[in-house]
DNA sequence: AATGAATGAGGCTTCATTCAT
DNA sequence: CATGAATGAAGCCTCATTCAT
């Protein structure tokens, strides 16, 4: 009764089961950001992942629902981002959240190269542009209520609503986004991260600084 | 004498091969924004401005290099529409000429999916990068000329220098222009205008309009 | 003596392994008439037999034995309906059962797209040839010794031989099966029949009515 | 001016190029008979008509398209077949055409291996089924048409309608068809065709020999 | 006995590029 | 200058089969 216990040792791969998405998944976010969706290939996504080609096809149906599911996935990027920039301190440092999420060393989840991809293939993917429409959308409410909520905010913002704000500080870190492809590969994540935190500051000194007070630093 | 007749006969293809090019980066402009740099053919351009496939081979080494010239095109277009910036009256009114470059109804020449595009291939193609980062140093450097010489600048800047000003500035058009591949496709050209114009604004009120000024409009 | 319990367990599954070979069979056919051999999968027929791919793999050595096990399974079929051939009263009735096998509402063991399919692949699988052959030769035995033991054949066979009117018999019952295949899909299978049946009386009054005889209804 | 003669000599090729698609076609036809549809792979039909994969594909939308194409001449083939039928003086050399179509050594249209697949897979393929549906009707009342016009027919025909002699008669090469998938391949096209007009003629003296006359032979 | 995850060869199709005309 | 037929490598995807559990 208690002899077949080597069945008990199979239970952790119930658990790695449900990982073999992300397992691929994370291949595949190596392979986009390095050549782009189309011009990898399933192989590049299966080597990188140290599978199969035909195992790929046993958790997604086709190349384009691998694209969806890293949409997907950059969707719940986005929303942890968001949720590490709600508990933080001041709303300085929710944008020093929101403007470095793409330059972490170890945790790269979100990446430049492929958020800008994204855009591209969402431009003619109705259904990639819905998702990321949506992400984008949250991402701002977000916002919105953090700028709504933030005392910084009494003061001085131009005579503009939270919403208009966070439309902004959106824009912004998109377009930083798009900047940041174009960095020589040289550059580290600390190094990006610096610049990005030089944007944050200027910009949230534009926004929310008063201009009587004297900038610090 | 007259033994190199044939050699004349080709005269008036010397004035053709540079309307060549542009026919055939015309067509390539509008296939690449349907449907992205790798997901057009080379016959899909090939028949998208009425010739053949070979023809394109007699004026693009390949299709790299069509990708290239049309890089090249992206940097004259954003001179031009610099130009045009730099004669407008006002630093907002430059702005608006900015902002709107890509909704013109007629003449679409800088078309935000193709834009998109272009610098998700630079993250993966150095000599691509470079052009961009060269156009956006150029554009950066006009828009600060711009601020520089306009006197709504002098009261109050946030302390931040036309240059640090000029990098928010494209930012913010460059986030503005990854917004714009998400619009419906049901959007009209006006209505994409008008919603850059407000931005536009908003914008401008944010950084060159001092607190104590009433906010028109 | 307690200890190989686990083994006794087993025992009903010695009953069961036929029925499995049944079960998988059964789906083959369904599946093999519905998109016939080479379009099936053996994941289409797991699916249909309710069990996984690899137990198909624990009854049957590849899916060319399941193919051939389906050629036995077709001479059982036309042995069976040899059986019954041979019950009925008169010779019309024999040829009769022999026209109709195909066309029974719910037991339709012998469908004509799959033996359509079965001859096709038997022209290029030897084995399946010897087998199909095998089963030809011995129904046209059984026709044979129905017609040279009936009454109505004493009159006028035109002076053909039962071996030789049971060729012919054959070959329009063959002939009958590759138009059923083109037969619209809304017909039901009593209409198919009552076709059948048409071609069946006409036959049995071209060869074994004598022409001074008048043709009955 | 009559040095470029070089171009005159590549008019032959204006012929070649309509060409391509028989070429294609004949290579198609080996292959299926040889392996059947499915079977075949665009590389084996390429191999055997000596050109490039791709190049099948500048003629051919798609596998299907060629199966489609295929059947298309299984029309033509079975139309001029009957038009050789037509001109034969006698019926029964009529339906001697008829039944030995597959039987020409170095002519080997009407295969019947490609046939009967055509046969199957026109059970799962609503296109194909209205083509071969079609071809049968012709063909059938073709068949029609022959008997009602010869003389032999006066006499005795069972009290059948020629239609419905027409039918009997196409059951039986469609069944003869079917048979000869299975013959062994070192039978000679010479064999097969002494094998079919023996059939012919025991078909043809069933039908329309009176009893009363002897039977010449 | 039974499962279904995993493999990888192979099939269909596309496409950048060449070249004879 | 211009065409477009032709090539063949490469990409996406399927599927027969195996094997650890």
């Amino acid at each position: 009764m208690f002899i077949h216990l080597p069945k008990l040792m199979s239970l952790p791969q119930i658990e790695s089961v449900p990982d073999r998405r992300s397992q691929i998944l994370d291949a595949a976010l190596v392979c986009f950001a390095r050549r782009g969706f189309h011009q990898t290939s399933m192989h590049d996504i299966s080597a990188e992942a140290g599978i199969s080609v035909g195992l790929i096809y046993r958790y997604f149906e086709n190349k384009e629902a691998v694209i969806s599911a890293m949409a997907d996935r950059h969707k719940k990027e986005i929303s942890q981002m968001l949720d590490r920039a709600r508990q933080a301190p001041t709303l300085l440092e929710s944008l020093e959240i929101l403007f470095t999420a793409h330059c972490c060393e170890n945790e790269p989840r979100v990446i430049s190269a492929f958020v800008v991809d994204l855009y591209a293939e969402a431009s003619r993917n109705l259904h990639l542009a819905d998702l990321v429409r949506d992400v984008l959308r949250t991402a701002m409410d977000g916002v919105t209520e953090l700028i709504a909520r933030a005392p910084e905010t009494e003061n001085a913002t131009h005579g503009l609503s939270p919403t208009e704000l966070a439309e902004l500080i959106f824009a912004v870190a998109r377009g930083m986004l798009m900047f940041d492809v174009l960095r020589p590969q040289e550059m580290t994540a600390a190094e990006r991260r610096a610049l990005q935190l030089e944007v944050t500051r200027k910009l949230w000194r534009v926004l929310f600084k008063s201009e009587a007070e004297p900038a610090y630093a």
